[in-house]
DNA sequence: ACACGAAGGTATCTATTGGATACTGATAGC
DNA sequence: GCTATCAGTATCCAATAGATACCTTCGTGT
């Protein structure tokens, strides 16, 4: 017996829904989402708006948006290629809570940064202090 | 509010905002403060509730989230021991941008899943397609 | 006295993933 | 021919995640 007769149970490592929100998670795919959100985008821009990530990475984020209906691929038959990059509509509607996000993180910046060296500044006297 | 003048820049590598933006999104960590959305919980029922989180990255997700101010720790001299995680307030102001896109995640399975079958389909037909 | 169990972790080892770097293939221009 | 462009692959190595075993402290059961 399941408890999770529920569409969507993030804790549930059965459920689809956390296998989802971990792909926007994804270290990369987030980002590319979001530049893409001003439109679509060829490859090779992409890895110079998105630094650092290698051409590997960046295929592999952008077959698994492809895949999962948030982008689409399209090949111009020309050479040098060009190969362009679009939000799909579910794409679009993906914008919004990750902008929310964004910008939760980076108006928390200078806390977190302060945070951080109040932690780490403990942990050096509890190492430097007792002399264990 | 204009989004990229601000400090923060997402894109930019050297950018503290990166790397909380990533935080944020990291496999565990928004599943932990999602958990402690409903008040504190202990190492224990933490592991039962995110399953399956094995203690070596459960203990290093906690860490971080203490270090960057986002929950704290709180050890009670007892024994056996018993030590409680529970959201600070920057990590409760963190819950409503992360339900957000739970919500998006939970409400998009089908489309998402949908999208995967159809994409797969599409790559078995252009392996198999010589023998079609 | 002895062992056991609970809670909250570490320690150790291996599997998976991410990243750096080099390379490919088609063609247009020199 | 030689080179440059673009969109990737291929290959190899480092960093990370995960599985499993183990540790500590003390109250309780036998």
């Amino acid at each position: 017996m399941d408890t999770n007769a529920l569409p969507g149970n993030v804790l549930d490592p059965n459920c689809p829904s956390r296998v989802i929100f971990q792909r926007i998670g994804d270290k990369w795919a987030s980002l590319v989402i979001q530049v893409l959100g001003d439109g679509p985008v060829r490859f090779s821009e992409l890895r110079k708006m998105v630094h650092v990530v290698t051409p590997k990475v960046l295929t592999q984020t952008l077959r698994a948006l492809e895949r999962d209906g948030l982008i689409t691929r399209t090949v111009h038959a020309q050479v040098p290629p060009r190969v362009d990059y679009e939000l799909t509509s579910m794409g679009e509607s993906l914008l919004q809570p990750l902008t929310l996000l964004r910008q939760w993180a980076e108006s928390h910046v200078p806390t977190i940064l302060e945070a951080r060296d109040t932690y780490d500044e403990a942990q050096d006297d509890l190492l430097l202090g007792s002399s264990n």
